[in-house]
RNA sequence: GGAGAGGUGGCCGAGUGGUUGAAGGCGCUGCUCUCGAAAAGCAGUAUAUCGGAAACGGUAUCGAGGGUUCGAAUCCCUCCCUCUCCGCCA
């Protein structure tokens, strides 16, 4: 959410930035709501006040029929006004929710997602045999059975066997491994000319279902189309961790001297994936379900970007070791999403496809996911504020089990493990 | 799922209709004292919003929402959460 004070303040600027987003923002109509509020206040205050006057003389004493005439009269007018106010509160509401957040100066122009750039792109090796997709590269029954999911579940499911499950075990445990040590973030920081703390990352595995006010406050993905609803429960299937970490601190105020607050979580995740039939039907790229290893920060204001800038290299770490070929794409104003200030992505090259596909993105929504959840931080001087926030993609899984399937493939079928990897997989030098 | 007890400020905790935004304590901040520290003393210490340059003042908030009343932290209703016992269970 927006702040109200920064559009009244910003009208053009607000239209013209969220036009840059796709949005068309009714800023007058925000504005003349917001106005009609305000002139209505004073006078319910003054009600309240007669109100509150009229019934602290009564302590020691007995009011008269006249003087509680008068009460319930004033209780009656402000009845009316604060149901008058509340109303257009909640149109005023509607509109502050439509309202993305606006994107930093550096982002760049653009109307769909042709137009990110590409900051930095590694080249696919020559291949001496044609590459298979992931799931043409072994039999079903060996490592992915979407046949029996399908019918256990349905579409979009699968059941993953053997090497592909020991290799995500693998992968959890080399992430955990760096992301808990201080050291390594240390040498990030230091290679990327970043100015914040190197504290590590704390894991953490989050409620997997989360309840409608707790999701609608992260203003991320409409839960309604993304998410599973419960049938007996107010409640929604978690559609990654950062829909249950993002909101932790909703309502508190955190010390500064907490901040930054880093967390590695780790959750299964539910997309309904409405809209997307007849994309990505085979193999694991779109699943209904997956696993994922997310980051979430929360931080100051003057933090947040260098914040962000770190997580990219976090993600651009993990891929390098990997050795998988990818590029960094930085979002334009069209495909940051919503919530979001800024946004990398990073495509990993799948051979199968000959196409580089989104494994990874990196969103900054500076104080704008904290204002509607109320996360805010007391600083030194006393003062309050908003924190900012930042999430990205540490893996995902089934996507990134399929990069490495069709990366690390051989001519005979086979799939090798990472090098990189060989010390978490007892052993296993194949899948 | 059954029965019961609760949810008050950063924390503990008092408060069952009337200057209670909330006693008292702890913590924290500032000052005094001290070479310094501790101790002690004094003062301050919620959030949001409106007015104001500020001082300050108004309004709202005692889990959430609604109701009763001239007046609600206190009474009533609904919901949420926590704890105890029983049941069930990884």
């Amino acid at each position: 959410m927006i702040d109200i004070q920064y559009i009244r303040d910003n009208k053009e600027l607000v239209r013209e930035k969220s036009q840059q987003k796709g949005y068309e923002v009714d800023v007058d109509s925000i504005i003349s709501l917001d106005d009609q509020i305000r002139s209505k206040i004073p006078a319910i205050e003054e009600i309240l006040k007669q109100r509150n006057q009229l019934a602290s003389q009564f302590s020691n004493s007995t009011p008269t029929q006249d003087q509680i005439e008068q009460g319930r009269s004033l209780k009656e007018q402000a009845s009316v006004m604060e149901s008058e106010i509340n109303d257009l509160k909640k149109q005023l509401q509607t509109l502050i929710s439509g309202v993305p957040n606006m994107p930093l100066g550096m982002v760049p122009l653009g109307s769909s997602e042709d137009d990110n750039q590409v900051v930095k792109k590694i080249e696919p090796l020559e291949l001496n045999f044609e590459a298979k997709n992931h799931w043409e590269i072994v039999d079903e029954d060996s490592l992915i059975d979407k046949t029996r999911a399908s019918k256990v579940a349905g579409s979009r499911f699968v059941y993953l066997k053997g090497g592909l499950v020991r290799l995500q075990f693998a992968i959890i445990n080399w992430v955990m491994d760096k992301l808990s040590d201080e050291e390594f973030i240390k040498q990030l920081i230091a290679e990327n000319n970043l100015n914040i703390s190197s504290k590590p990352f704390v894991p953490v595995l989050p409620p997997g279902i989360v309840n409608t006010a707790s999701y609608h406050a992260t203003t991320r993905l409409d839960a309604e189309e993304v998410t599973y609803k419960l049938a007996y429960d107010d409640m929604w299937m978690n559609a990654s961790a950062e829909h249950s970490l993002c909101n932790m601190y909703q309502n508190e105020i955190l010390l500064e001297s907490q901040l930054p607050i880093r967390y590695l979580g780790y959750a299964t995740s539910y997309r309904r994936e409405a809209g997307s039939y007849g994309k990505d039907t085979e193999g694991i790229i779109r699943l209904h379900q997956f696993d994922k290893l997310e980051m979430e920060v929360f931080s100051t204001p003057n933090t947040g970007l260098d914040e962000h800038k770190l997580m990219v290299a976090i993600e651009e770490y993990f891929v390098n070791s990997l050795k998988l070929p990818y590029q960094l794409l930085e979002k334009c104003t069209a495909d940051i999403g919503k919530p979001n200030a800024k946004g990398m992505d990073i495509e990993v090259w799948f051979p199968g496809q000959k196409k580089y596909r989104e494994t990874h993105s990196a969103d900054y929504m500076t104080d704008y996911q904290a204002r509607s959840l109320k996360t805010r931080y007391r600083k030194a001087d006393n003062s309050v504020e908003f924190v900012h926030t930042n999430d990205a993609t540490v893996f995902a899984f089934s996507r990134i089990l399929a990069a490495i399937m069709e990366n690390y493939q051989t001519e005979d079928g086979q799939i090798l493990v990472p090098d990189i990897l060989k010390g978490y997989i007892g052993g296993m030098e194949r899948l």
